[in-house]
DNA sequence: CCGCGGGCCTGAGAGC
DNA sequence: TGCTCTCAGGCCCGCG
């Protein structure tokens, strides 16, 4: 499911219920996700104060005033559902309407205020690991991720310089976690379409001879920009599995130009072309070959 | 080092 | 109804 808008979405959601607030009680339900839970992993949350979410690249982090940061990554599936409790009742408390699938809850948050937090992955892709905040520069999860694309380091140069001399695709490119950090399939085709340039061209051509970076690269930055700020406004795109903590939808699906339009026309004014689709690295791309170049 | 393909999982939807 | 097949917002690993 997630890519940078959808998790931005969840770290929102979560926020006011984790931010400064004690974990009373946690809930492993099975042994792991997609890696084993560590040994402690219960132990070093139960009775800790969160002190502060963020968000790294497609990462949410909690950081705990214990000098621990819980990292938690959504996978393809994943998703976070809140509870808040009624009244003056207490945790554990709490149901959801028969009519929802919770099965796939694999991990459930007990927090000291009543506010409950789930977990849920049918597909257990996603993961969740512990890590001492001192230890956060060695992360092998984290190490090797690039620039987040809405943030200040990020820009046409930084972009052209990284992508100078790869001769693999400008999709590829996009979707390599070490060049930019939180696309993913959706938003690469989306921001390619919207700077009219071609999922196949070669990646390095986002940089001149000189390795300064070319208008190909202003654009597709700017692009970038513009999909993710709309996409965070729009709580993310909900296809299958992405939700917002509050169990609605996101609705930026409704904006795809692209992604998930094979067969229709091309929305770029005057382009009479219509949106194919086809495979690169093993991934659907969704283009418009008349105004992608 | 780099790029690619396979694998990890479950569920939804299409086609027969 | 039900089976089989394909595909899905990600990422790690091993191969050439």
């Amino acid at each position: 499911m997630p890519e940078l808008p959808e998790v931005e979405t969840v770290r929102r959601g979560l926020q006011p219920v984790m931010e400064g607030q004690r974990i009373a009680r946690v809930e492993t339900r099975r042994d792991g996700l997609r890696f084993p839970f560590q040994k402690d992993f219960v132990a070093r949350l139960e009775g800790r104060m969160v002190s502060g979410l963020g968000r790294r690249a497609k990462y949410l982090m909690a950081d705990m005033e214990s000098g621990d940061v819980l990292l938690m990554h959504l996978g393809m599936s994943g998703s976070f559902r809140v509870t808040l409790p009624e009244g003056e009742s207490t945790p554990g408390d709490f149901h959801y309407p028969r009519s929802e699938n919770r099965t796939h809850d694999h991990v459930v948050f007990h927090m000291a205020s009543g506010a409950m937090i789930s977990f849920n992955d049918p597909r257990r892709f996603g993961y969740m690991k512990i890590v001492p905040r001192l230890e956060m520069d060695a992360e092998p999860l984290l190490r090797g991720l690039g620039p987040e694309p809405l943030g200040n380091e990020f820009d046409a140069a930084m972009l052209a310089q990284s992508c100078a001399g790869k001769k693999t695709s400008l999709k590829a490119a996009l979707l390599d976690q070490r060049v930019v950090a939180g696309l993913g399939n959706i938003y690469v085709c989306e921001a390619l379409f919207r700077s009219h340039l071609s999922p196949k061209r070669e990646a390095s051509t986002l940089a001149s001879r000189s390795g300064a970076a070319t208008d190909h690269a202003k654009r597709l930055v700017g692009s970038i920009h513009t999909v993710l700020n709309a996409a965070i406004k729009a709580g993310g795109s909900s296809l299958r599995d992405h939700r917002q903590t509050d169990g609605e939808l996101g609705y930026f699906q409704h904006s795809f130009l692209v992604y998930d339009r094979e067969g229709e026309s091309c929305k770029t004014p005057k382009c009479r072309g219509t949106v194919k689709r086809f495979t690169q690295n093993g991934r659907s791309t969704f283009w418009c070959q008349t105004c992608q170049k």
